[in-house]
RNA sequence: GCCUCCGUCGUCUAGUGGCCUAGGACGCCGCCCUCUCAAGGCGGUAGCGGCGGUUCGAAUCCGCUCGGAGGUACCA
């Protein structure tokens, strides 16, 4: 049996690294490697190392880092923080790429091949093989540059989620760390990277596993100590398959945009594949970080349930302190929409919005010139003693006191008058003056309103009945 | 094809041989509260992929099997 060729016994000095390609939205599954990662450099007092892998030209774009650094600041993995470093930009370790790449080829741990594809299917028959050693002897001095595999045995590695993972060599490829224009591939570039900057544990996606033997093997033959590995499960769809940028929603800053809180987008992530201790689930940052473990990370894919975050959204949404809130969703409201009015109705607000875009909808009767015109609740609500009703609840709001208890006593007695109890002689009133059928309470909100608009938009009502 | 990983309620998970007739949360359903809708309270629904072992005893250990995923690029 082979021993793990790993480290395992942790640095003191922790240094771990998020390294994202800057390829498109920064998307959830990245926040979450991060995180992680984050946690881990919090809770160690290592250090985060942000490394921006933009070495593929043809597909990445500058803005993209900028949007990765905003949306990492969204999240709390802050670059103000001392233990942040970055960001690194992997295109201006190039130079120590290449010297790595001359320092393996002339050890003989590496050598040029210049077969084609098509030449070794041709070779060997077999479709599926893009490699079949043919080069491994014939000191080509150009060519990509292929690293030289052992021929038996096995890699072993050691990962910290998934335990001792073993990779026969034999079916380990030759595999190119260097095109044959010299430039290097990432699969070297990357553990050339991690060496420079002194990375000491490697926390990264699942898709990975199956590099690292390649990777472990490149370490020991530039001369180092590997770091320690764990390998995190993917988050899939609802049809669990992996996270895709075209497919799914995925972009950090849509949920942003969405109102989801930060905190609330942290903790939900944090729960996907780990569990903090004692049944909870709404968690501060502080004590999660207190009890992350990476030996605790789950090993199976785990889906990405937009229900679930709504629900713990909804749970911050009610936690942040009323001021919190006000200033929060003052973002979600139209830029001309009276901010006083909106504190006013804040409260009523709190616990009926479990995104924050949600509650644009819920105060928009307050600010609109006339309330929105919403057919179904119409009808709905516009049933028969309706108009009566309405006009009889007209004649006791104009000398009204204008105070909600009052205004609900009132209305309360007009429903009285045709049989009806309040939940229903409510209904013709809110959907006159709100539009809808459901929304804040209502007598509440006509306080707010005030007795001029509410006046009229109970009269327009009785003209469109009329009508 | 080959290599590797994964498999507890619909979903996220707790669980590391007896505390499990499997716990929590989301969702869903019902009841209470109630001016609508929420929130809140109470209750309910639903799971160890399958088959064989090991053991006095298995969700937990072993084997097989089935299913899913990732990799197998001069992408990252």
């Amino acid at each position: 049996m082979s021993s793990p060729v790993s480290s395992t016994d942790a640095p003191s000095n922790v240094r771990v690294r998020f390294a994202p390609s800057p390829t498109g939205m920064f998307h959830v599954g990245g926040a979450r490697s991060a995180l992680f990662n984050w946690a881990i450099a919090e809770q160690t007092g290592g250090t985060f190392v942000l490394r921006i892998e933009d070495t593929d030209a043809n597909r990445n774009r500058p803005e993209w880092t900028e949007g990765i650094i905003s949306a990492l600041a969204w999240i709390g993995v802050n670059s103000d923080s001392p233990h942040f470093e970055g960001p690194l930009m992997q295109s201006a370790q190039e130079p120590q790429h290449r010297a790595a790449v001359a320092g393996l080829l002339s050890s003989g741990r590496a050598y040029h091949c210049t077969c084609t594809r098509e030449e070794v299917i041709a070779r060997t028959g077999d479709p599926n093989r893009g490699y079949d050693g043919h080069c491994r002897e014939l000191n080509h001095a150009d060519g990509l540059v292929r690293f030289r595999t052992p021929d038996e045995g096995v890699t072993a590695v050691d990962d910290k989620v998934r335990g001792l993972v073993e990779f026969p060599n034999v079916a380990m490829e030759d595999f190119a760390i260097a095109r044959s224009d010299g430039s290097p591939l990432f699969i070297l570039a990357n553990v050339v990277d991690d060496i420079e900057m002194g990375i000491t544990h490697v926390l990264r996606g699942d898709e990975h596993l199956s590099n690292t033997p390649k990777q472990q093997l490149l370490w020991d033959a530039l001369g180092k100590v590997p770091p320690v590995w764990a390998h995190v499960p993917v988050i899939v769809n609802e049809k669990r398959q992996k996270l895709s940028k075209r497919r799914d929603k995925v972009a950090l800053e849509d949920y942003k945009a969405e109102g989801y809180l930060a905190d609330a987008m942290v903790n939900y992530l944090m729960l996907l594949g780990w569990a903090p201790s004692g049944d909870r689930e709404i968690v501060p940052w502080d004590e999660m970080v207190a009890e992350f473990a990476v030996a605790d990370i789950n090993s199976s894919p785990a889906f990405f349930d937009v229900k679930k975050l709504r629900a713990i959204n909804g749970e911050y949404i009610r936690a942040l302190p009323l001021e919190s809130f006000i200033a929060e969703g003052e973002a979600f409201l139209d830029p001309s929409w009276d901010r006083k009015v909106w504190a006013q109705l804040a409260e009523l607000a709190q616990t009926r919005a479990a995104v924050l875009s949600e509650i644009h909808n819920l105060v928009d009767f307050a600010f609109l010139d006339e309330p929105v015109h919403d057919e179904q609740s119409w009808n709905k609500a516009m049933k028969e003693p309706a108009a009566e009703l309405l006009a009889a609840a007209e004649d006791a709001y104009r000398d009204a006191p204008w105070e909600a208890e009052e205004l609900k006593n009132r209305l309360e007695a007009v429903g009285a008058e045709f049989g009806l109890k309040l939940g229903k002689a409510q209904a013709p009133v809110r959907v006159a003056v709100t539009g809808r059928t459901v929304g804040l309470p209502l007598f509440e909100s006509l306080e707010v309103l005030g007795r001029e608009r509410t006046l009229a938009r109970i009269a327009a009502a009785r003209a469109r009945l009329a009508a």
